[in-house]
DNA sequence: GCTAAATGTGAGCGCTCATCACATAAGGCT
DNA sequence: AGCCTTATGTGATGAGCGCTCACATTTAGC
């Protein structure tokens, strides 16, 4: 894709992007190579480190459009829902994303992109709209260290992860469809646990 | 380590998983190369294919040595323990083993050692005792496809990965005592999922 | 329109995994 | 014992990788 006109490619940052995240959905983030990805814009192999500093910087891009697709398909805000229904549904988008792109997810939140040693300010900040959407949904008001905000996030990260890392075959039906929906009913047990307690917490 | 007394080595592969061991854990799994394996055990660098189809089938065979350590430390079976607590005992176990070796615990679960395309039987069966643990302990008499058990696993999980994966930096303590700590204390609030029905006890 | 900065090239270094024919040792057999 | 099969280790080698370098080309600022 991307064709170049000349010796310039135009914008060859967002091509090596766009190669590099069709080569990690496809076949995961071993199969993104600088080389492949070069080759992919019709550019020399050297050309890639003029825009990413080695082939993590290029990988942390990739994870950062993924984190920008998952907030998208997380992204839900109809008034209409109870706050329940509401975390089942932004719940049900996790795992579905999850499940349907595999490798992206798995690169996402994989030793890559996230290290302690170097974090990558780009990259939290992609992720960040994420949590903040499940701590308002769980019930914690925002406040991303409540438990409540943790435990629903480490639920479906949970179930998530185990099923892309091949932990709940044989237990839940192998069709992706079928899959997502199990785990959707699986996380409705966990709704009492978000319950508005006897004592409202209307106010505010 | 692991002289070796002539032309033979004696036990290569036990050496070589030990030293891979050693590399995940220290540097992670990009730093298990065949090559360091084998000058570790002071051996040519093709000798390891001789043991190991692939570096993968090495890095599988250092993941289900991991898989055996987190099994011996989440083997508790004190009857003196209320069935919640054991849960409570395992899932921390569980947590803070993830914590002291985020490497390992990475590689485990990672998509070089469970891959759905090609899975690996040895694998497997060194990971089934800790499912079968959750399995009894989140009450639901062994059934491993029961919503508890899923959801109990999935918890546990969950946190461990989100904060190996550094997601939950500023969220809780980053000493590792400490943050084991209060990964465990959120456990404590999910515990109501697995009180037995009609029965109330404990409330905390 | 000239110059400086940005961008792309091609050669090449050192590393990786993996394979090959070959060398050496260990164990079973008579 | 001696022989032969099998298991195991070696060194050379190929292909691919990330990354760097000096150099070529284009764009943009003055």
């Amino acid at each position: 894709m991307t064709k170049r006109k000349g010796y310039h490619h135009g914008n060859l940052r967002a091509g090596l992007v766009a190669a590099g995240l069709e080569l990690v959905r496809k076949n995961g983030a071993s199969a993104l190579t600088t080389r492949a990805c070069a080759q992919w814009n019709g550019v020399s192999s050297s050309a890639v480190f003029r825009h990413f500093r080695d082939r993590r910087a290029l990988l942390r891009a990739v994870a950062a459009e993924g984190f920008a697709m998952l907030a998208r398909t997380t992204a839900i805000d109809d008034p209409a829902l109870t706050r329940q229904d509401r975390l089942l549904a932004i719940g049900g988008a996790y795992l579905r994303f999850a499940i349907e792109e595999p490798n992206l997810f798995r690169l996402m939140y994989g030793a890559d992109a996230q290290d302690t040693a170097d974090p990558d300010p780009d990259l939290e900040a992609a992720a960040d709209p994420l949590l903040a959407q499940t701590a308002f949904a769980a019930g914690a008001e925002g406040d991303m260290s409540d438990a409540r905000t943790l435990l629903a996030w480490s639920i479906v990260h949970g179930l998530a992860m185990l099923t892309l890392d091949n932990q709940l075959e044989g237990l839940v039906p192998s069709d992706p469809r079928q899959r997502a929906e199990r785990l959707e009913a699986i996380l409705v047990h966990a709704l009492p646990l978000f319950a508005d307690v006897g004592r409202s917490e209307r106010r505010g």
